[in-house]
RNA sequence: GUCCCCAUCGUCUAGAGGCCUAGGACAUCGGGUUCUCAACCCGACAACAGGGGUUCGAAUCCCCUUGGGGAUGCCA
């Protein structure tokens, strides 16, 4: 069995996209399975656009998402020559034209569907074929095609253009019935060049309908009528290469097998087909990927800045969830598993259990798996990240790195972004912001005042250890003394003493800040200005 | 316009003619636990786009309609 070879081809014409790091993904995933390779090729030829901060983006989301990478990277500029060269091959075995020059203005070099095109096996018979013609519009024959208006099932005129291999046996018939022109008499000619021709008032042609067909691994059978094919253009009239060209070009000389690529390839595939075939290589496998869409079902445009990898680091999600969470759409393993490692993925991708709809993405979706995976994440690997992220603040400047593991652990369960960690400042700085909101529902009333005074009288008064369980007692004596039900300190004193009014359990909160700070806290809370 | 593709809960999906009274997960809403928030446990809501066939039997196969997307570049 021959190795597997797969690609990724991004253009490096900006921030690295989820819809182009999935298919990054499941070529990977495939390559990964089958023991093959994955290769990457950056595909900047359009000079204008391809920046190096966009190469430098895309490496370094693919490193993060630990997209390995076999062999060199190949940029496409540097075979440009390459590219040129094969394509005045073309030139010479007539695979290709340079169409007529208008006001002498330079032309491109163009691909021709090849006339005779039995012996490709991508190629079928599809039947006798009939097009009503409007007859106002003349029709056209010559080297670079067919153009005629077809009449639509409302009778309005279309204009189209085809290649001239779409309409074998074509027979011209005008309004009255007469056939006027039949192609293959005159096809030597015309594809030489040598002839052209225009007929007016014709309202029929009917010709032998051949169709390009390819067995897409997702989408099953594929097919397109070759009339509604045109030629295409390989070498702009700049001399430069075209997309088309530098693709095909490239997947032969890294011996690509199987090409996986977004949805919107398919209409590239069916002229792809001719291009390996008129360099004389076998068409490789194809693999079609549906899109993601927005949360409005819409296709990602530029203007959902949310859709960026580079954004989703910054927010917090780890690699590893949105790993997981992009393996899963448009794929699942067949059975209700969902957290997925690495390992597992790429044991059990494949590519025929890939679905052909497009995917909306779902933000909740990852959000939570991505909470999964902090959960499940071992409390030093869990601290490690959370220190990392939290280096920069000013807070943790003169902070004790082992009271910060003991902080992580309260709080890890807690924390379904690690960016979230950020907002742990209050047990390492008393300076203290209190969310105003609650601290005036919370602390307001005198009777809590009370309470709270009461607390921390005893807290300072009291030369018994400053335990867990002392904590509470004190708490619960605190509430009596004030008349407060039991429990309604809690709420309050939690507000005092964090600012805030979410975190871990109060008792285990105002333990680990120690007693001489929560002492200090609760003075500040007492003393602070709620009116208004 | 023309060509091509797609269609199961709000979302991701399971489903290969009988295992489907359509399963799971996220979200939402109840309830339990609880000092808050998470976590956890229990429960509820919720889908085969519509219409025709084929078949003893259709979410599954075929056709039509509708809706969505892509292509129709000397962009990639």
């Amino acid at each position: 069995m021959n190795e597997i070879i797969v690609r990724f081809a991004p253009s490096p014409t900006g921030q690295v996209h989820i819809g182009n790091i999935r298919a990054a993904i499941f070529n990977w995933l495939f390559a990964r399975h089958n023991k093959g390779s994955f290769l990457l090729r950056v595909e900047d030829t359009d000079i204008e656009r391809s920046t190096k901060e966009a190469i430098d983006a895309l490496l370094d989301c693919m490193n993060w998402l630990g997209l390995n990478y076999d062999g060199e990277i190949l940029y496409q500029t540097s075979r440009a020559k390459e590219h040129i060269e094969a394509a005045l091959k073309m030139k010479d075995s007539g695979n290709a034209y340079y169409p007529p020059a208008k006001d002498g203005e330079k032309t491109p070099l163009v691909f021709r569907i090849p006339w005779d095109c039995e012996n490709i096996s991508a190629v079928r018979n599809a039947g006798n074929a009939e097009i009503d013609l409007s007859p106002d519009t003349p029709v056209l024959v010559n080297e670079t095609g067919i153009t005629f208006a077809q009449l639509s099932k409302k009778g309005a005129p279309v204009q189209r253009s085809s290649c001239l291999s779409g309409f074998r046996e074509m027979k011209l018939f005008n309004s009255s019935g007469n056939l006027v022109f039949e192609l293959e008499k005159e096809i030597g000619n015309v594809l030489d060049g040598k002839a052209s021709f225009s007929f007016d008032n014709c309202s029929k042609v009917q010709f032998l309908r051949r169709e390009v067909v390819f067995t897409d691994i997702i989408k099953g059978e594929l097919a397109k009528p070759l009339d509604s094919m045109k030629d295409l253009v390989i070498v702009r009239s700049d001399g430069t290469p075209v997309f088309h060209m530098a693709n095909v070009c490239d997947d032969i000389i890294q011996k690509v097998t199987h090409i996986i690529r977004g949805d919107d390839h398919v209409e590239n595939t069916y002229r792809h087909i001719f291009l390996f075939s008129a360099l004389d290589y076998p068409v490789p496998q194809y693999a079609h990927l549906p899109m993601i869409v927005n949360a409005s079902g819409k296709p990602y445009s530029k203007r959902d800045g949310d859709a960026f990898v580079g954004d989703f680091r910054d927010k917090g999600y780890f690699a590893d969830a949105l790993f997981n969470y992009l393996a899963l759409l448009g794929w699942s393993p067949g059975d209700d598993r969902e957290k997925l490692s690495k390992d597992e993925l790429v044991e059990l991708f494949s590519l025929e259990r890939v679905k052909s709809a497009p995917a909306q993405f779902d933000i909740n979706k990852l959000f939570n798996m991505n909470g999964l995976y902090l959960a499940e994440m071992p409390q030093g690997t869990f601290t490690e990240y959370a220190w990392d992220i939290v280096k920069s603040e000013p807070w943790v400047q003169n902070a004790d790195k082992k009271f910060f593991e003991r902080v992580a652990a309260l709080l890890q369960s807690r924390t379904k972004l690690i960016t979230q960690v950020k907002d742990w400042g209050y047990f390492f700085t008393d300076d203290v912001e209190y969310d105003l909101k609650a601290a005036k529902k919370n602390l307001g009333k005198e009777d809590v005042k009370n309470a709270i005074q009461v607390l921390l009288d005893s807290f300072a008064s009291s030369t018994a250890e400053f335990t867990l369980q002392f904590i509470e007692e004190e708490t619960r004596k605190a509430e009596k003394t004030a008349g407060l039900a039991e429990g309604k300190l809690n709420q309050p004193l939690r507000i005092a003493a964090t600012g805030c009014s979410v975190g871990a359990g109060i008792y285990e909160t105002i333990h680990m800040l120690g007693k001489t700070r929560t002492i200090a806290r609760l003075k500040k809370a007492l003393s602070l200005n709620l009116s208004e």
